[in-house]
RNA sequence: UGUCCGAUGGUGUAAUUGGUAACACAACUGACUCUGGAUCAGUCGAGUCCAGGUUCGAGCCCUGGUCGGACAACCA
């Protein structure tokens, strides 16, 4: 985890609004100067890389002061939670690299306490059990203008609503049929503080505590309390949440607990994707994408079938601040991220994605000559492997144009090109079908540059990749783009859907040929497909049919041009 | 219409807490290169939402607006 410390640490020197809060309670020998936070999420669905933004500041928080986060599950919903998404989640945080030792929590944990702390406020006169049904509740809560109307339940003597609770708790009542709540203010313009509904009954089995409970309690009577029944200090939210605030901090003073602090900022917003667990759910459903882990996906899981490595989310959620203003992170970034980790660390290969025939018309018919390649020019101990060169080679389709424009610096025929740690090449014929395509090129080479240099000195303008033709391996690309058209595709026209945007070309698989290295590669392992993009293995690979997913492109200041 | 929050180059985030707008991404030039990659050098681009006020001095403080967001689930 020091290599967290240190990527923080050099990416930036100026410290956010969270962290200057921590500072300044630290200088003033808050909480014995202790920081502990904590990452909390429902699992009731996959985490995307805007929780990936919390996990890294709640985490991050924690190491760079010396402090504690845990990872609490807040499953005060038995409809909506599943074990799958526990487990997927937990996958998720270990994945990006985070270690929540022995702190792993749930609200259902707290679940006896929460109860006890309800008693306490029925016993203060602070809450009340209540027989609207939702409707009605809903009908007399008043407008932000207008006060709510009190329930006719409001004034109900202590004994009465202890009683009635306890026989809420023992499952005397349907589901609906009662409530538990607080008694605060009808005439406040938060809504949130007029009477706030404490717990619901739900005769519904829980994924943790079977059918032990047929009350729960709201996110409202429980993420607080739990926050400050684990003694965290900085209790960091997104903005949805700072409405709240007043009532987590109602609850603390009338149960007179520890006071954690409740710190809200920005929610992560990415171009060219949606963000909400909604809309994300809506294209699983729909079959839209191939599952939760769809490499198209922002979702923690799909991000890492693409490719994406950890230290490049990392990266990411340390580039992107934290504040409190509403934004849209351009999707480059979080790509440029990815492309500055790639680039150390993944091996290079070469692959020719649309391949076209060359024959090397001077160069013996059997011979097989295994020539030295370069593993990573800027990784000096990745090392060097092999690679057979023979008379038939594929070349990319874009690397050669009959008529080229100026300064093509690729194949033409009569030009000469370097094969990436092979030979010069120059082209000496063109072969085409009856439509007029090109279906080979027929070349000559220089048998005094192998590896690459010319003893003469002569330069080349252009340096392309290549197969041996028999000894390449067949595989699947899967060539990945936006998954929406539009930068902001949940900014619908009247009328219209986000899925409306949608990229029709988001997906686009190629035959390729690859060089015999990447005959059965390790799942989810990166590559540099030299001059053509950053690709990962993916699951459904098999032994001599590897299947690569393209993680991100490599820049490209030739196509910018526009010149093709 | 009520309360809360926010507003700084195209996009994000800073500005030693009142001292004269910086960094990153993007875009564009050029150099270099056995990846038209990487790297390096450089350019473009905001006078800080508006109007007043305080001050020698305001992006930072005050007042009033404007615009944007959040909130009226027995969801979190």
């Amino acid at each position: 985890m020091t290599d967290y410390l240190e990527e923080s640490a050099e990416a930036r020197r100026s410290l956010n609004f969270i962290e200057q809060i921590i500072e300044e309670d630290l200088r003033n020998g808050k909480n014995d100067g202790r920081v502990h936070t904590r990452f909390p999420p429902e699992p009731n669905g996959y985490l995307h890389i805007g929780h990936a933004k919390s996990i890294c500041l709640n985490f991050g928080l924690a190491i760079r002061y010396n402090g504690k986060c845990n990872l609490r599950f807040d499953d005060t919903n038995p409809t909506k939670e599943e074990q799958e998404y526990v487990d997927s989640i937990k996958d998720n945080v270990r994945w990006l690299g985070f270690d929540w030792e022995d702190r792993e929590f749930y609200a259902s944990d707290y679940f006896d306490t929460l109860y006890e702390f309800a008693v306490k406020l029925i016993m203060k006169g602070k809450a009340y059990v209540c027989d609207l049904s939702a409707e009605e509740i809903s009908n007399m809560r008043g407008t932000p203008s207008v006060p709510a109307s009190p329930s006719p339940y409001r004034n109900r003597g202590v004994e009465e609503n202890l009683d009635l609770f306890r026989r809420m708790k023992a499952g005397e009542f349907p589901d609906g049929t009662r409530t538990l709540r607080a008694k605060i203010d009808l005439a406040s313009p938060n809504m949130h503080m007029r009477d706030p509904v404490l717990y619901r009954i739900m005769h519904t089995a829980h994924h943790r505590t079977g059918d032990r409970w047929c009350i729960y309690p709201m996110y409202d009577f429980a993420h607080g309390q739990s926050d400050s029944l684990e003694c965290i200090t900085h209790s960091i939210c997104t903005l949805e949440f700072e409405v709240h605030r007043p009532l987590y901090d109602w609850f603390i003073r009338e149960l007179e607990i520890f006071p954690s602090r409740q710190i809200e900022f920005a929610r992560l917003n990415l171009s060219y994707t949606v963000m909400s667990k909604r809309k994300l759910l809506e294209l699983v459903n729909a079959g839209l994408v191939n599952g939760w882990d769809d490499p198209r996906m922002p979702t923690i899981s799909g991000l890492r079938r693409r490719g994406y490595t950890p230290a490049s989310i990392r990266l990411f959620a340390d580039k992107v601040g934290v504040a409190k203003r509403d934004n849209v992170i351009d999707i480059a970034l979080l790509e440029h991220c990815l492309r500055e980790d790639l680039n150390k660390k993944a091996p290079r290969r070469m692959v020719v994605t649309k391949p076209l025939k060359v024959i090397i018309d001077n160069y013996p018919e059997d011979l097989v000559e295994e020539l030295d390649a370069i593993n990573n020019p800027e990784d000096p101990e990745a090392g060097t492997r092999k690679v057979p060169f023979s008379k038939e080679i594929w070349i990319e389709q874009d690397d050669f144009m009959e008529a080229p424009p100026k300064k093509y610096f690729r194949l033409a025929p009569g030009t000469e090109v370097r094969l990436r740690y092979a030979y010069f090449i120059t082209c000496v014929g063109v072969e085409k079908d009856d439509a007029g395509n090109i279906t080979c090129l027929h070349c000559t080479y220089d048998p005094a540059s192998r590896g690459g240099n010319s003893p003469d000195g002569r330069k080349v303008q252009g340096t392309i990749h290549w197969v041996s033709a028999s000894h390449a391996v067949a595989a699947e690309l899967r060539v990945y783009e936006h998954l929406f058209t539009r930068e902001d595709p949940d900014n619908v026209d009247e009328g219209g859907d986000f899925k409306d945007y949608l990229n029709p070309d988001s997906l686009k698989v190629l035959q390729a040929r690859a060089e015999p290295s990447l005959d059965s590669p390790e799942v989810l392992s990166n590559f540099q497909f030299e001059r053509i993009a950053y690709f990962s293995v993916d699951q459904d690979s098999k032994p001599g049919q590897p299947v690569f997913n393209r993680t991100v492109t490599l820049k490209d200041s030739w196509a910018k041009q526009g010149v093709r």
